[in-house]
DNA sequence: CGTGTAAGGAATTCTGACACG
DNA sequence: CGTGTAAGGAATTCTGACACG
């Protein structure tokens, strides 16, 4: 179980920066946003900070783009992508759930 | 031997998220890199661009300042460091040479 | 749909300098 | 020595919109 290293999903990087990381345009950057392909937060003045997180999956963005894929799509396959993974910790804390149970019985007979 | 996560060391957070980050002011930060504390890089066009580990220098300067330190004793400090772990790996260079030393002519008797 | 661009304003960053101490 | 500040300029970022397609 890795705790987050943090300066993968620390939002700091502006978005000049992300362009240059990725190669996008800073209107293709701020379309994904509006599109919600990346959720960057905002600095107090309403300035975008990205993580190295965000820029790693804009350059999934851009490798899918390229093949044509259309921006919804990749917001569905993605949201698939985090339905799977939410399912996967459920799955896994039902297990947990039983052999606790099972520990638990056993101990208290 | 971990490779570089390159997140900690690559310099993308300008120096404003910079002085968000430690609470130092970015007069202070640019004061420590003329005092060569600190190496941010620049853009193209020359605004500093610092690492997460520029970072956490910046907070252990930070620290030592407050315990009234001088910025020369802490460059200092921070010179001797390096030599000691300069030292180090040449030890353990010198050390793999003997070693394999000792493989080469045990097999080549 | 996805991206470029000009528009106007606000905030950032830069450097060199003066101030205080 | 270490840090604040005002100064002037350059570059950044933001939003909403028009353009093309």
């Amino acid at each position: 179980m890795t705790l987050d290293p943090s300066y993968k999903t620390k939002k700091v990087i502006t978005i000049g920066i992300v362009s240059e990381l990725t190669g996008l345009s800073v209107r293709q950057i701020r379309y994904y946003e509006e599109r919600k392909l990346i959720f960057p937060e905002r600095t107090e003045r309403g300035s975008r900070k990205f993580s190295f997180d965000d820029v790693e999956r804009l350059m999934d963005i851009a490798a899918k783009r390229e093949e044509g894929v259309q921006t919804h799509e990749i917001r569905q396959d993605y949201m698939r992508e985090l339905r799977k993974e939410e399912y996967k910790k459920i799955r896994q804390k039902m297990l947990q759930g039983q052999i606790n149970a099972q520990f638990g019985v056993s101990k208290n007979r």
